[in-house]
DNA sequence: GCCGTTTTCGGCCCGACTGTTTTCAGTCG
């Protein structure tokens, strides 16, 4: 069984829990909460790393200790000193540690005093009035473990951008029209563009007699609130989604605004610099002494730490602020920016609207070129093209192209890559298109050799131009396929082919780590809508907010290029 | 457990809210 990057980092933090319940250090449970971090950012394979003899402690957050322990987890499955833990504090406690309002010392008195291991446990206790008598229990803290356990909200979940954002805009609105409210901004992982976030940060600027709280308590989507005082209030909507407000005052909103955007990681190195500085940034400013110094605007923040404004998507604590530093932050890519798009379905296949109607859609979205790209015939469902009605849709091409203005067709195919690495349709046909998508559809639990060999076997092809959503993920819902990307990023180099980013919501693959380690070895991504209707090209919005969290810039996205430039870098990978 | 042009010890980010207290610990972000 090989062992992954998430594997090592679940350890770490289930440790991290256990050591917490045992009140250790609380400085050594951080630093196993740290390294869990580190190693999810990674973007590269621990086990590589090793086996090319890399130094691990060159990792932030990780010494000596953790760097044995992750080899002896790459070589063993498993951390010895997890074992010793668990010997004295049962794992299902951590489960325990999900419930809003149980943290390690309650969990700890509820082992010690009633032997509660489990949530079932743990709701029988609270149902018979145990807990309340408990020493730092009491009625309301019983009351609420019933209710959150009866209410299933004991898991996390995280609900896509794209889903949060329907419900984040009308809150905004509504906050904006409340007297005596400034600026309204969702912050938080929101802000930085994540796939997906756990709830809504937003951040309020007003004067002090505004109503902003009352307001906010009163919205009528929410259905509880959990708390409420002068400067924030937490909340969870209808839908189950958490949301926090925090009114600050305007001299203070930059250094809010940047402290609830986070990551908490690239907070803390901020702070740091500040601290080296002989200064203290708090979210109500930069202070020198007692004194206010900055605080008004982000820039303001990062002006006084010496650094220039980096942008909410990279911070992650992967690298942005050394490159800030050395004046090598990336210029982010933007929506305008982009000038086709070379994925998109039609009603011949599972789309909704005829090549005419995506045509007009795409020019109307302010692009030059759109790749028609229907499923080919192995995906009998959706009634895949076979080289016959491929063909017909070449000759329909042909003749819309010769009509339109302001908007080119290219000739494109979505391949379905069999299990044994040939693409599901003849070179004849194939030759004849501007552009070959090849997709992964069916098979997804072939081990990670054969998986990554089908699809490099596949790139062999002279035809294939994109590889399409390469993990095969759906967030929420499949994991991604088993599958060795750095090893077809470096085969994307060495073929002349590109990655694509697909921008449905649910998928946003490649990866920002991932696009990341693109740019560096000088693939480019191809930033595609997998357009099944015409309003399709808005999904477009997603896949450039993954894409700058990737540090992907102009030059870095094969569909930044002109319909000229294109075609050359097209026409070059079919050999 | 990590880290270091204030280095190998002694720090480690910081504040709000709640509930259980009676001045504050625990939890959360």
């Amino acid at each position: 069984m090989p062992v992954h990057n998430e594997d090592i980092a679940v350890i770490f933090d289930e440790m991290a829990d256990l050591l917490e319940i045992e009140a250790a250090n609380p400085f050594r449970v951080r630093a196993y909460r740290n390294a869990a971090r580190t190693i999810r950012g990674l973007g590269r394979e621990l086990s590589e790393m090793v086996e090319a003899g890399e130094d691990l402690t060159r990792l932030p957050g990780i010494g000596k200790d953790l760097a044995a322990k992750i080899k002896e987890i790459l070589g063993t499955g498993h951390a010895k000193a997890l074992d010793k833990l668990h010997k004295e504090v049962p794992a299902s406690l951590e489960d325990l540690l999900k419930i809003p309002g149980l943290g390690p010392k309650r969990v700890k008195v509820l082992y010690q005093e009633l032997h509660i291991k489990t949530l079932k446990q743990l709701e029988n206790a609270a149902r018979r009035g145990k807990l309340s008598v408990l020493p730092g229990f009491g009625l309301k803290t019983e009351q609420r473990i019933v209710e959150t356990i009866g209410a299933h909200r004991s898991q996390e979940k995280r609900y896509l951008r794209h889903v949060a954002e329907q419900y984040a805009e009308p809150l905004v609105a509504y906050l904006q029209t409340i007297k005596g409210v400034n600026d309204v901004v969702v912050a938080g992982s929101y802000r930085r563009g994540k796939e997906t976030v756990g709830d809504l940060d937003i951040l309020v600027t007003a004067k002090a007699q505004s109503s902003v709280m009352q307001k906010f308590v009163a919205y009528d989507e929410v259905v509880e609130t959990v708390s409420k005082g002068t400067t924030r209030a937490t909340v969870f909507l209808r839908n189950g989604l958490q949301v926090d407000l925090r009114v600050v005052e305007q001299q203070s909103f930059g250094s809010a605004l940047h402290y609830f955007t986070g990551s908490k990681a690239h907070n803390i190195q901020v702070r740091r610099l500040a601290q080296q500085r002989g200064l203290k940034l708090n979210e109500y400013g930069v202070f020198k002494a007692k004194k206010s110094i900055a605080g008004s605007t982000e820039a303001s923040v990062y002006k006084a730490v010496g650094l220039p404004f980096i942008p909410p998507e990279l911070r992650e604590a992967r690298g942005e602020i050394e490159a800030a530093q050395a004046k090598k932050l990336p210029n982010l890519i933007t929506r305008a920016d982009l000038q086709g798009d070379l994925h998109v379905h039609t009603n011949a296949t599972d789309g909704n609207a005829s090549i005419a109607e995506m045509a007009q859609a795409a020019k109307h979205a302010g692009l030059k070129y759109l790749a028609i790209t229907d499923h080919s015939k192995r995906l009998t469902i959706v009634h895949g093209l076979d080289s016959k009605r491929l063909q017909q849709q070449l000759d329909e091409i042909d003749n819309l192209n010769s009509q339109l203005t302001n908007i080119t067709i290219l000739k494109g195919i979505e391949v379905d890559i069999l299990e044994d690495g040939k693409l599901d349709l003849p070179d004849k046909i194939l030759s004849q298109l501007d552009l070959v998508i090849g997709a992964v559809h069916t098979k997804f639990h072939l081990s990670q050799q054969k998986q990554t060999s089908r699809i490099l076997h596949a790139m062999d092809s002279k035809y294939f131009s994109i590889l399409a959503h390469p993990s095969g993920r759906l967030l929420e819902e499949r994991p991604p396929y088993e599958v060795d990307i750095p090893r077809i990023i470096e085969a994307a180099r060495e073929r002349g082919c590109y990655l694509e980013l697909n921008s449905q919501p649910q998928r946003l693959d490649l990866i920002d780590s991932y696009c990341q380690l693109a740019k560096e070895e000088g693939v480019m991504i191809s930033i595609n809508s997998d357009s099944h209707s015409t309003n399709g090209f808005d999904l477009l919005e997603g896949g450039i907010n993954q894409a700058r969290r990737g540090w992907l810039e102009k030059r870095d996205v094969l569909n930044c290029c002109s319909l000229r430039e294109i075609r050359k870098s097209l026409k070059s990978t079919m050999g």
